[in-house]
DNA sequence: TTTTAATCAGACAAAAAAATCTGATTTAAA
DNA sequence: TTTAAATCAGATTTTTTTGTCTGATTAAAA
């Protein structure tokens, strides 16, 4: 198997979108999440929670309770996504897997990865997801 | 966790390019490239027999038997190694995780991961292993 | 010819990731 | 006040990945 994130962080960075897709403080439940995104419904609960404990999400409990963004959506990038849930070690682990792989003592490909890496990172990092509404609810559209 | 390849893969590309920094026909044991490279040596067994199968490598049997490349280095990539262990699906699914991601259902990120995507397999597909030889004897000769 | 050191094959075990279950708590609406 | 619909917390299960074990087979060297 060939991964660039785990199957928690590609739901939550479709959730944050989603959530970032909807007015701004609406209250969008897991159940309409899960059927949406066609994500398993606890899953994406457990997942909705472990945001919320990192701070970019809100809850409300109770009956028509759901969950928010946690501040305007235009401060929120994928890469918080990616810091919260699968860590930023994907930015600094030889993509051969050898160890200590640095400047000092680099793999075979250890530059020309470091530039992609570096553009997978400024990807993820310069765009806040307000900017990528339409198309978020475009690609909903098609679900 | 993040992931770009399996443990398997880059293992088995690790030991493609030991293999390579060697004399072309020489035999090289798996409890060497166990020792060396610090991978499990049942793990690296399997991954070699596996790589044989894929027709990467040869191995021959019996007291001083080992594992030696099944073509000069000049005509193996890394991409090969991907090909026959991770498989190449990497390249053609979604960075974000939803399904159909394609020109016509693009997701919120399709374009910029898609020239990125392509870079990425251009990095492996470009460079054969004979010309990471001499990097590839720095790196281990650190180990 | 016997020993030794290697691959090979397939079952097995452990760890991590993905997904599910159970039941408690909360709160708006009936 | 009761009910319904939601989050919450933690245990459990399932699946995948990673790693190990056992023993058979092979072939060079003693």
């Amino acid at each position: 198997m060939t991964v660039i994130f785990s199957k928690k962080c590609e739901y939550g960075m479709q959730a944050i979108l989603y959530l970032a897709a909807h007015e701004k403080g609406a209250l969008v439940s897991a159940e309409e999440i899960s059927r949406v995104l066609k994500i398993p419904r606890e899953f994406i609960s457990k997942i909705l929670q472990s945001l919320r404990e990192s701070g970019l999400i809100n809850s409300s409990k109770g009956k028509s309770g759901g969950f928010s963004l946690a501040k305007s959506a235009s401060r929120i990038k994928l890469i918080d996504v990616v810091a919260a849930i699968d860590g930023l070690d994907l930015f600094d682990n030889c993509v051969l897997g050898f160890p200590e792989c640095s400047p000092t003592h680099p793999c075979p490909v250890h530059e020309t990865w470091g530039t992609l890496r570096t553009q997978a990172y400024n990807m993820l990092n310069s765009e806040t997801i307000d900017k990528l509404k339409e198309k978020t609810l475009l690609k909903i559209s098609s679900l």
